[in-house]
DNA sequence: CACTACCATCGAACCGGTTCGATCGGATAT
DNA sequence: ATATCCGATCGAACCGGTTCGATGGTAGTG
């Protein structure tokens, strides 16, 4: 078998100039029908395929979305099921699309701005989707000087295009769910500072105190890194000064680390305490006792950035931050029943 | 600012022929010093950087591998943790070896094959990982017919290229350890026949019993799927009526969903029943009591998948499988102390 | 000194598509 | 009947690299 048939081959069979196949076959005017149907049979009988990398070449177009995330998988909001779901949905926006997705993991920031420099100089994507950007964001410049539109998942501090979760309505949703249950002190136990979500998290919990016309104290925010590990030991060193019945979680491992430290303090859940968290994971379903947690909806979060940068590439001016919005999942650790509201996954745009 | 610098920009700037300009470029012997340095300084002056489409079409390389994942992402081996690790070892190897990884995810095998053999057509991949094989394949005869390797992750039915687990001595490993606890009557909650590395995952089971000298007893070996709700119905169904001392549970969500059916059977565990399984997730860790398990090092799998895809795309003759080996992690639902043997990642080839 | 090797370099062809400008013929307008 | 326009088609250039065959010059060999 020799090579694979090029649009030369299936010209010369048609009997037409290879321009004339070209437009046949991708189905454009000014093409006679006698013609197209020509170079189709032709195609066809060759079983000719278009070179994809050619196509590519000739129309300055890769037809690829470049996915960046510059942070060790293990890390990754504190869950590699979050980022497996993100996938899920990216990749079909972006295959919706007709758009290939092409995976860069960074162990650092350093290292993520190296492989967008890289991928905009071999100007291999059509634009870039960049997860966790952090104040730095070192390939800022990079990305304006080469003119490739991008999104970032998560909000950026610069000025940007992002999508995100609602994170703030995420949390008061949760809260104002502890609160409908009767609890009036509600510790809250956030991740680090240098996450804008931690940020937006603890805006959620005071609007929903603010709404409830609860005080906001100060000394029952606590924050720990987004493992279960640290959540216990903050737990541990700071729950038995203060007085508070509900616990909520900015994830659902440090909702984990806090319910051990709990018990060692002599305090179960959802009894003495009731817990409420983010992020709907396995560890929530399955921990006993469930966890009542906000499902983020992760799938949407992937599909509604693709989506979005394919826009920008389209030359859309698409302004606007998009927030998807969360689920409140009902469980056991809240001691409330089952259910729970329903969130359609139409992103509110702000 | 111009359209970016071509090759042919820095030849004229440096006062030499394209050609010699490529050389020069790429290292290659033949080209003087000077020369060389000339080019350098030319390509260095301008910000040339090569076009990655056209370098890929002119020497018929596209320096991408394809992930395809015929399966959608929550049922992946019934964890996303799983998936995540992979994908994190896959694209280091790749990466290593200067290679892209572009993701395919389908929601079924009849998608992957069309997946599959798109890719083929349009040529945009040097080589195919495909995860979960099953024993229909229906793109195996594409694969052949296009002469672009592949490898397997997961053992096929058909004869092929595959890394895997090694499920074999995981299981004998953790049956072995449940053994060595003492126990006699290890009863084996098993996944379904449909997957290949359950029938592995039996095997070692069998071994583990017949290095200790025990029986094997049919009426002890449970199937349901990999999901919580499918093994505490199975377990709660089945557990009353057979004598054992501790359970073996093929996937750590099987494992939670047996404990829940013991606790309400009034088993509690570890103490009227140990527990060990496989996959060493964040539930595993978390989970009360911690989860005995084996750890499947999956981000070795995926590195290993995407080196051996690479090699055969270099046309080693690269054919045993790959088998990695698991590490039995030590927690208290098997009641042992902490700890547990260390095993390296270098695979054993079989 | 003639003959061969080989290094360095060059121009042209090539990879496989798309696109642009020119051409030609037939239908419509004047 | 002639000018105008437009649909269909063609050839050539282009995208930005790599590679191959040819050429010229220099050094080594008999």
């Amino acid at each position: 078998m020799g090579r694979s048939p090029t649009i030369r081959d299936v010209a010369r069979r048609a009997g037409v100039a290879v321009s004339t196949a070209s437009l046949a076959l991708n189905g454009r005017p000014y093409v006679s029908k006698e013609t197209r149907f020509k170079v189709l049979q032709a195609a066809e009988e060759l079983g000719y395929h278009p070179h994809s990398l050619a196509k590519n070449l000739a129309d300055g177009r890769t037809r690829n979305l470049g996915l960046i995330t510059p942070i060790s998988l293990d890390h990754l909001f504190g869950s590699a099921g979050f980022f497996a779901n993100l996938l899920s949905g990216m990749h079909r926006a972006a295959a919706d699309h007709g758009y290939n997705l092409s995976l860069h993991i960074a162990d650092s920031e350093e290292e993520a701005a190296a492989c967008i420099r890289s991928l905009l100089r071999g100007r291999s994507a059509d634009g870039l989707i960049i997860t966790n950007p952090t104040s730095s964001c070192p390939y800022l410049e990079d990305l304006g000087r080469h003119r490739v539109p991008f999104v970032f998942i998560g909000r950026p501090l610069a000025k940007a295009p992002y999508v995100d979760n609602d994170n703030v309505e995420a949390c008061r949703l949760a809260v104002r769910h502890l609160i409908d249950q009767g609890h009036l002190r509600i510790a809250f136990l956030n991740g680090p500072e240098r996450f804008t979500f931690c940020a937006d998290r603890l805006l959620g919990y005071r609007i929903a105190l603010k709404e409830a016309g609860l005080p906001y104290d100060e000394r029952l925010v606590w924050r720990s890194e987004l493992v279960e590990a640290a959540a216990y030991s903050t737990v541990k060193e700071l729950a038995p000064r203060k007085g508070f019945t509900a616990l909520f979680a900015a994830s659902d491992v440090q909702a984990v680390g806090a319910i051990r430290a709990l018990r060692e303090l002599g305090r179960q859940v959802p009894q003495d305490v009731a817990i409420a968290c983010v992020n709907n994971s396995e560890l929530a379903q399955h921990f006993i006792p469930p966890l009542t947690t906000v499902d983020l909806h992760e799938y949407w979060l992937g599909h509604w950035a693709a989506k979005r940068l394919v826009q920008l590439i389209q030359g859309e001016r698409a302004h606007h931050p998009i927030l998807i919005p969360g689920e409140l999942v009902v469980r056991e650790s809240s001691k409330g029943g089952d259910g729970g509201g329903k969130a359609s996954c139409k992103p509110k745009e702000s």
